[in-house]
DNA sequence: GTGATATACATGCAAATGCATCTAAATGGA
DNA sequence: TCCATTTAGATGCATTTGCATGTATATCAC
């Protein structure tokens, strides 16, 4: 039995394009409910899950896959709305901490609300329950680290 | 036995992430080899693919999942590149048809080896065949139209 | 210590994006 | 035919992004 090489369009094709049709979607329905984008959800359940220790932002460079003024933009849009607060570093003079304030955790769970409710259909009613499994676990084993091909 | 509900989020998480980390790699190379990003890419392959019948841009929206407005003014940067031409749409005086130029091809082609090479070791190094065969299978039933949530 | 390099974060400027709106041509009724 | 509605596409304006660079502190070699 011949066994076709592994296209990898085969697979990034169609993972682009869900990836793009579902972002569409859920951020479409945050906006119809007034609130903001999947980029501000990120990081304010970042700073939820890290509790009162906050974090660095160059710790959130890394948990978002952002870049370095991406986050530092971010952060700045996020405080001036009130969702964090910025605190100088002790023990690091260049650097700062970043604090999830109560209304930015309020905000945070009504946006789930939406989120959630927005990602169910998209997924659930095309996958059975072992396929999403499934899909999971192999999306998974994608992530894992590339060989060395940072220069 | 039990079998936990599907949880949306164990496929979403994993598919933003990869998405976007295999995105970010192919648009460094790309920018690393000086070739435009994976827009113009999308856009040019489409045309490619259109021939001489060429593509009005309301085709190009839907293929590509952009807006309108993105689908214009990334036609006129393509166009000032020297990528497509645009041309009156013979049978509809309020449309155009964009045609891919010799230029454009080739630079398709160039941009292909950069894509095709960033690509595999992203997807190749990380599935086996039938992991990665079954990963497109899944991400395909993903791709089915939701049910009914335009307004 | 002192100087060189590396790390953390900010920012000016140009380009891209989102949103609303505009024009023009097509379609559909009466 | 005439008017209302829909569709194709462009564009002004505000926001966001990308890129390069700037500033300040930390780290390391000596």
């Amino acid at each position: 039995m011949t066994m076709s090489a592994p296209d990898p369009f085969a697979v990034w094709l169609p993972l682009a394009r869900a990836q793009k049709t579902i972002l569409t979607a859920v951020e479409a329905a945050l906006k119809q409910a007034g609130l903001p984008g999947l980029d501000w959800y990120d990081l304010l359940w970042e700073l939820e899950c890290a509790g009162d220790a906050g974090l660095r932002p160059y710790e959130l460079q890394e948990k978002l896959l952002l870049p370095q003024y991406g986050v530092s933009r971010l952060a700045d849009r996020l405080a001036r709305a009130g969702y964090l607060t910025r605190q100088d570093c002790s023990g690091d003079g260049r650097g700062q901490v970043l604090l999830l304030t109560p209304e930015g955790a309020r905000t945070r769970a009504q946006m789930w609300e939406v989120y959630a409710a927005a990602m169910e259909p998209a997924i659930s009613s095309n996958l059975s329950t072992g396929e999403a499994r499934r899909l999971a676990e192999l999306l998974g084993k994608l992530l894992r680290p590339a060989p060395a091909d940072k220069i």
